[in-house]
DNA sequence: GTGCAACCTAAAGCTAACTTGAGGTCAAGC
DNA sequence: GCTTGACCTCAAGTTAGCTTTAGGTTGCAC
């Protein structure tokens, strides 16, 4: 790990696509972390730029940078993280990606229906029928939107 | 149309499962319209009620009030929506569905292949090596976010 | 040793999508 | 006719996730 593996922020900025900005707001939440030089100046380690772009995958798949953090809490503190490392969380975030690939699915093959029959605007719509006709299963569409 | 089918604020706030501050703000989005009664209070269609569950599905799917509003835009001004006029809507619905199912998948692959090899750590990660290794193709984990 | 781009902090601003609060009105039951 | 809960408006507040602004410092190149 010597000096060349440091970046400074412009550097990660570059190499992530992010704005310097939005990664000193990371470091602000915690979900970076930043060596300072002699002048106060952040370096950050190249294992940073995953951990970057984790956030930004992340992110696409719609979980909050809380979440996120919680995450990348399962990264070592001090070392640099390993291939096995990276593999508990990716896993993770596979399995979030699996869940809501599942219900899309579930979604659509109901609005599937839904076009068929004309649903959203009638009476017998399988999305919202339940409360429209009982008014007991309690509010909204919940049935699609789980 | 009688006065039967004409639902105050709340009534349709319980229907949809919306806080009723909510629909307010959606009509003053222009995204739902009401009629007034002599005494100002808000009356509501019936169709209104799939209007808004249809605001609640498109929201789970990503998109923003703007977006909606230009589906909703295409249902027709005065009438009560039709059988087809759902459909087409939904069918645009689907297609957004569609899309983004391709793309969880697409990250999906590209993530199994990250757990196979321990990227995201990694010098050879097909998901992050382009920029890390050429550090030219542009910034970020582009290739896996589209 | 000087210039200037890149860096620093702190605070304020921004957008989306609402909620909350203040202060007042409406309408239905007793 | 009075109470009470549902309704009204308008303005301000809230959270997330940043960006922008202002005013100042660092560090590398010439």
């Amino acid at each position: 790990m010597d000096r060349d593996d440091l970046l400074p922020i412009g550097e990660l900025a570059r190499r992530t696509g992010l704005a310097v900005s939005a990664i000193r707001y990371y470091e602000d939440k915690g979900l970076v972390q930043a060596l300072r030089t002699s002048g106060n100046q952040r370096r950050f380690l190249r294992s940073d730029i995953r951990r970057l772009s984790f956030i930004l995958i992340a992110q696409k798949l719609g979980l909050g940078l809380a979440e996120i953090e919680e995450q990348l809490a399962k990264l070592p503190q001090g070392r640099t993280p390993t291939v096995s490392d990276w593999q508990t969380i990716s896993r993770s975030l596979r399995k979030e990606i699996d869940t809501r690939i599942a219900l899309l699915n579930r979604t659509r093959m109901k609005l599937d229906e839904c076009i068929g029959c004309g649903c959203l605007s009638l009476q017998r719509c399988q999305l919202y029928n339940r409360d429209d006709r009982a008014g007991a299963a309690g509010p909204g569409p919940r049935y699609v939107l789980g």
